[in-house]
DNA sequence: CGTGGGCGGATTTTT
DNA sequence: TCCGCCCACG
């Protein structure tokens, strides 16, 4: 962030660029003014690639005098595409409105709105996020009957999704001889022409049409590889196959690929990320300059000594190896807990005493591999009065309620959403039931057309005079708030539409918490449309205000700006950095995760992830692990994780469990021939019948007092400690 | 049509 | 253990 003094660049001999070169180090400033050719970044954790970016892109316009139009800069997130614009309007100085920076979906879609008739879609397309999409071929596979083995919907949306992104059309699948497959084939077919027929687009078809629009459209392709002569990508090893293929295809032989990637921070294969993207970038593009970003700004010494340890453990690498021009800091803490909950309490208690020196809860970090051990985290936390947010989970605009709304007014834009349709006929109910829209449905499929004028042939014939009165009145609903509310502000038009739909009242009076935590939601829509601003002129802003729902899914949780302890998956905390870091739960089996043991490219992700969690940390990383985890409501005894003893030794420090438990179990009143001992959580115990054992947890107080130990032969068990005379070991 | 109980399954996530 | 899903009932 240095910016001062005046310098005269390397070159530009009339522009002074020392605001873009000043405080980059060696390797950056080689990135940043890298001559046009193909540039691969290697950058490694901590070691400034947004910065090399933004600074790219300030490089070419203000030195080598490429057009902001010049540019497209492609992220995975809207955040961070959101943060790479703002950072590059900040060094530049002035607003960058012309410059195409965005996630591969959002550009895909904007391509898209533009060329819609190019790409052989209707002009008020709209997307589908995953949810939806399961929710249609949930309908679409249970409306076709199928004789044998039923197809389950989740699966087929996973074959779907992979065979788009991996750039195949159902007509390029058809040689199949297993029936399974062909079925599948079958069923994305039919998948489509429903997609199709509805103008509807989910997110992998927005990329793979992104791409035909390319390899259909010479003139088109032309135009844009004229335009955009270079291309900026961050997190470039999480490409799949589409995207990278989309890219490919831009570039062509002139564009100019400016890549940032980290090969050991690929941490999303299972979704169809390819690294090898990464490894075989150089062969597919000549000439490729490479540069490393090894020098780390974020992590002490030995934070990096042990992140080079754990990684050097895996093969499939274009080596890197982060240094530091810092101190070593203090070495990694190492907790083996007893059991889950003391974990959680040795966190807590870590974390308390920070705060007690001044520090802030949200520059620390829980880590864990999976969700759920979110859960003995917040449950000490609630306990200990600590504030806290935990990432994940639903976001705003994928709350039930909230797509119930924007199903409305999906309708309201386009008829012949079926998706929409179905959602919210008989939502409030109106008395259209189930039988009523099978009916509709069959009707729709039998006449290659959409629920809506399915619907309208079958009021005159086909339903009870009954559903035919509601099914007539939910169309006259839907069409009386289409014309009433034309020319609305959309935060008026929102407003009519939960207001007149009897979604508001439906859930008022539900009169739980629940139901006023929805209405509030609503209310909370309106005022999300009303900041929302998008101008287009073919387009109405209700359109696009649906794409962008279904686009940026919005915050999850409250953005509570309160000081909170961080939880969340190593994963979601890839691209952040805290003080101090806690990962969590290294064990085996549960990290690295049994799914991945046994397969080696399974278990090289699994070591990235370690790593990411390891480079997060910027002063104090603390590891812990629990000898017994409760898991799906079963006791299971674990092992450290073997990433724990692949991290040099001399960088670890095992925190004595003595120091940190000092929670000494209250003495029970009657006598036993425990009296006097102090137990401790993890104390080593013996029974006269049960063999040894370990305390694991106590409850209650005096004659009252339960202790909880793990015998090593019969398991675990409440005993209460005035009878069950524990001998300590 | 909405709910409650039984059943099975339980990495990781963005768009 | 807990959550979501499906089916049977009121």
């Amino acid at each position: 962030m240095r910016q001062n003094g005046a310098h005269p660049g390397g070159k530009g001999p009339a522009v002074d660029v020392s605001f873009i070169l000043d405080g980059l180090n060696e390797r950056q400033r080689e990135a940043v003014t890298a001559p046009e050719q193909p540039v691969l970044v290697l950058a490694g954790a901590g070691s400034g690639k947004t910065r090399v970016l933004v600074h790219r892109a300030a490089w070419l316009m203000r030195v080598q005098g490429v057009s902001p139009q010049g540019l497209l800069a492609v992220t995975f997130t809207n955040k961070a595409a959101a943060e790479m614009r703002g950072r590059i309007e900040a060094l530049l100085g002035m607003p960058a409105a012309n410059l195409w920076v965005g996630t591969f979906h959002g550009l895909a879609h904007r391509l898209l709105r533009i060329h819609w008739r190019e790409a052989g879609l209707v002009q008020g397309f709209q997307i589908l996020d995953s949810e939806d999409q399961l929710r249609l071929i949930k309908r679409m596979v249970k409306s076709m009957d199928l004789e044998d083995s039923s197809v389950e919907p989740k699966e087929l949306r996973a074959f779907i999704n992979k065979q788009k992104d991996e750039g195949r059309r159902p007509e390029h699948l058809e040689a199949y001889n297993d029936h399974t497959q062909r079925q599948f084939v079958s069923l994305y077919k039919t998948y489509e022409e429903t997609c199709e027929r509805s103008g509807l687009v989910d997110f992998a078809e927005l990329l793979l049409r992104a791409h035909e629009l390319w390899l259909n459209n010479d003139e088109l392709l032309a135009h844009y590889r004229n335009r955009f002569s270079h291309l900026l990508v961050d997190e470039f090893q999480d490409t799949n196959t589409i995207q990278y293929a989309w890219l490919r295809v831009l570039a062509g032989n002139s564009g100019l690929p400016f890549f940032v990637g980290d090969d050991d921070q690929s941490i999303y294969g299972w979704r169809g990320a390819r690294i090898e993207h990464l490894h075989h970038f150089a062969r597919h593009f000549p000439n490729t300059l490479t540069v490393r970003l090894e020098q780390n700004y974020r992590s002490t010494g030995t934070i990096l000594k042990a992140a080079n340890a754990l990684i050097a453990n895996n093969s499939e690498r274009m080596g890197k190896e982060l240094w530091t021009a810092g101190d070593d800091g203090e070495p990694i803490s190492v907790y083996s807990a007893f059991n889950e909950r003391d974990e959680a309490e040795f966190v807590v208690g870590r974390v308390r005493d920070w705060v007690g020196q001044g520090g802030r809860r949200d520059e620390v970090a829980v880590l864990y591999r999976s969700n759920a051990q979110s859960r003995s985290f917040e449950e000490a936390l609630i306990n200990a009065g600590m504030p806290y947010r935990v990432y994940g989970g639903l976001r705003f605009f994928e709350r039930a309620e909230i797509k119930d709304a924007l199903a409305y007014l999906r309708l309201i834009e386009n008829r012949d959403d079926d998706a929409s349709f179905e959602r919210v006929v008989n939502l409030p109910t109106r008395g259209i039931g189930a039988r009523s829209v099978e009916l509709l449905r069959a009707y729709a499929r039998a006449n290659a057309t959409s629920m809506w004028r399915a619907a309208g042939a079958m009021i005159g014939d086909g339903l009870t005079r009954r559903a035919a009165n509601a099914v007539h009145g939910f169309l006259r609903l839907i069409e009386s708030l289409a014309e009433s509310t034309h020319g609305y502000e959309l935060h008026e038009q929102v407003d009519t539409v939960i207001q007149r739909s009897g979604l508001i009242e439906h859930f008022e009076k539900d009169g739980s918490e629940r139901g006023q935590a929805r209405v509030e939601n609503l209310q909370e829509l309106v005022t999300a449309a009303r900041g929302f601003t998008a101008e287009d002129d073919d387009l109405s802003t209700l359109a696009l205000f649906l794409s962008h729902a279904a686009l940026e899914a919005g915050e999850g949780q409250s953005t509570d700006s309160s000081d909170c302890l961080q939880l969340m998956t190593m994963h979601s905390a890839k691209g952040l950095e805290f003080s101090i870091v806690f990962m969590c739960g290294l064990e085996e089996g549960l990290f690295p995760h049994r799914r991945s043991v046994g397969d080696a490219s399974g278990m090289e992700e699994e070591r990235r992830l370690c790593y990411v969690g390891t480079t997060r940390a910027m002063k104090k990383l603390y590891l812990t692990h629990a000898e017994q985890r409760r898991l799906h409501g079963v006791d299971n005894r674990s092992f450290p994780s073997r990433f724990i003893n692949e991290l040099p030794p001399e960088l670890l420090e095992e925190v004595r469990p003595s120091l940190s438990i000092s929670r000494p179990i209250q003495q029970p009143a009657s006598p036993a021939s425990t009296t006097g001992a102090a137990f401790k959580l993890g104390q080593r115990v013996r029974h006269g019948k049960f063999g040894d054992g370990i305390v694991l947890n106590c409850e209650g107080h005096g004659a009252h007092t339960r202790l909880q130990v793990n015998f090593e032969t019969e398991g675990t068990k409440w005993l209460v400690m005035a009878y069950a005379n524990l001998e300590v070991l």
